[in-house]
RNA sequence: GCGGGUGUAGCUCAGUUGGUUAGAGCGCCAGCUUGUGGUGCUGGAUGUCGCCGGUUCAAAUCCGGUCACUCGCCCCA
């Protein structure tokens, strides 16, 4: 490492990326409060061991894939080393949280939470080291209405970046506890029989996450997975129900879908709902917005059972869709030219801040050169103090955009400039 | 973790079968214009050719390694 460069997979956020992921996190929080969700906000590493639990140590994430160090216990003032973890994912914070605060008294819980996350994955575009997500969880609900909800909130969110055409909902339902058990036997049976014809990657996830073989890419999977038997068939009704009034509700406010019979998730905890949204737009890391019901998640980390359903998004990704994000109204330049105008120009400065302007004073440098620099920040207005308007008492405002020029007394900058201010943009 | 591609100035990129002092455009700096920007003209500075090593009289160019990015797998947001 020769050059000074962010570890692998970590990068500097400015300009248009972070004004784009900044509009990004800007309207997940509008839109979370129009759905009554309250900020929440848990720490960016916990004990090893509360993403352990629900993970599974076997999974791809716990075993290859979190940031985890032990503090040094004798520097720290503690009586042991702690064993520590970065957060790879928001959930099981959330619902740490939600037991260790005794929230169970006050049903349902909404949250909502952004910020970043870690997992030590190969880099790729929109996959990063650390990366950061917008993750809501709505806890102590247990109707498929919560679903649709949950979904509803997305897929607000998801158009009010412009991303209601470039992305498509993939829904599924993984049925209850019973149901799913039942699929996962009937599958493994079905798939044991071809184990001889599977790639590599399956036959590993045969034993740890069969469900995971049902969307390989692998093209003699594929040809394997076209005949194992449907979920739909091993569900029994009260879990078809339930997805049925799922899909009612998306009906109802109009939310397109895509049943998608192969889309699953891995842990054990999760049922019913599943889905993700998904663009073709960012190559392999296609999927911008996924969640789904996870009943048995809090009561396996020790808390009441408590039902929950949540999605997380990935705010580069969504930021790489939707570039937007507005362009700041540039600050104003003042000018000062000289010790008194120096001193003066705070003043100023102050005042115009007061009433809600942005300023900047640029002080080096001749005219010439401030100008110049002035006009390539973007900024309409530059304010020039010198000794000549210092004794009348007035600066002069100049229009970059229109090239004119004016005196101002200083107690008429503020309305000179936030009146023609306003048209700028 | 596995396989492919890429890496030359702040940015986008040229660079011949290995051959002198490595180039262009944009941007940057200065002057034309001493308190008035944008356009124009003139001039100027760019750099560990990602890094380390090897082959050679000679390496940006060939070889090996390494780092980073990137595409696919994997995993996922």
């Amino acid at each position: 490492m020769s050059k000074l460069q962010p570890a692998r997979g970590t990068r500097d956020i400015y300009g248009d990326e972070a004004r784009h992921m900044r509009a990004v996190v800007d309207a997940f929080q509008r839109v979370g409060l129009s759905y009554g969700f309250e900020e929440l906000a848990t720490p960016i590493f916990e004990f090893t061991e509360v993403y352990k639990r629900p993970l599974g140590e076997t999974s791809d994430i716990v075993s290859k894939e979190m940031y985890s160090f032990e503090s040094s216990a004798r520097e720290a003032g503690d009586k042991e080393p702690e064993e520590l973890t970065l957060r790879p994912e928001f959930t099981a914070g959330v619902c740490r949280a939600f037991i260790s605060n005794g929230m169970q008294q006050n049903l349902p819980c909404r949250f909502m939470s952004w910020g970043p996350a870690f997992r030590r994955e190969r880099p790729q575009k929109g996959r990063y080291r650390q990366f950061h997500q917008i993750n809501a969880e709505l806890l102590g609900q247990d109707s498929p209405e919560a679903d649709v909800d949950m979904i509803a909130m997305a897929w607000r969110l998801l158009n009010d970046l412009g991303l209601g055409d470039k992305v498509i909902l993939h829904l599924n339902s993984l049925g209850d506890q019973d149901s799913r058990a039942a699929y996962r036997a009937d599958l493994v049976a079905y798939l044991s029989n071809h184990k001889a014809d599977l790639s590599e990657d399956s036959l590993r996830r045969l034993d740890s996450n069969p469900l995971r073989i049902l969307d390989s890419k692998d093209e003699k999977d594929r040809t394997i997975v076209a005949g194992a038997p449907a979920m739909s068939a091993s569900m029994n009704e009260a879990s078809k129900q339930f997805f049925a009034a799922v899909k009612a509700g998306l009906d109802a406010i109009g939310v397109p879908y895509h049943h998608d019979e192969r889309l699953v998730r891995g842990m054990d905890y999760y049922c019913h709902t599943a889905f993700e949204f998904i663009t073709t737009e960012l190559g392999a890391q296609g999927t911008v917005l996924a969640g789904g019901r996870y009943d048995g998640l809090i009561e396996q980390l020790g808390g009441p059972p408590t039902p929950g359903i949540g999605w997380a998004g990935g705010i580069e990704r969504l930021a790489m869709l939707s570039a937007t994000g507005s362009q700041p109204t540039p600050p104003v330049i003042l000018m000062p030219m000289g010790e008194q105008a120096t001193l003066k120009a705070f003043d100023i400065a102050e005042s115009l801040r007061s009433a809600g302007i942005s300023v900047v004073a640029d002080r080096s440098g001749n005219l010439k050169k401030r100008l110049n620099r002035a006009n390539k920040s973007g900024a309409k207005f530059a304010v020039i103090l010198g000794d000549n308007e210092l004794a009348a008492g007035q600066a002069a405002v100049k229009n970059l955009e229109a090239g004119t020029q004016n005196d101002v007394a200083f107690d008429a900058l503020v309305r000179a400039i936030s009146g023609s201010a306003g048209d700028a943009s």
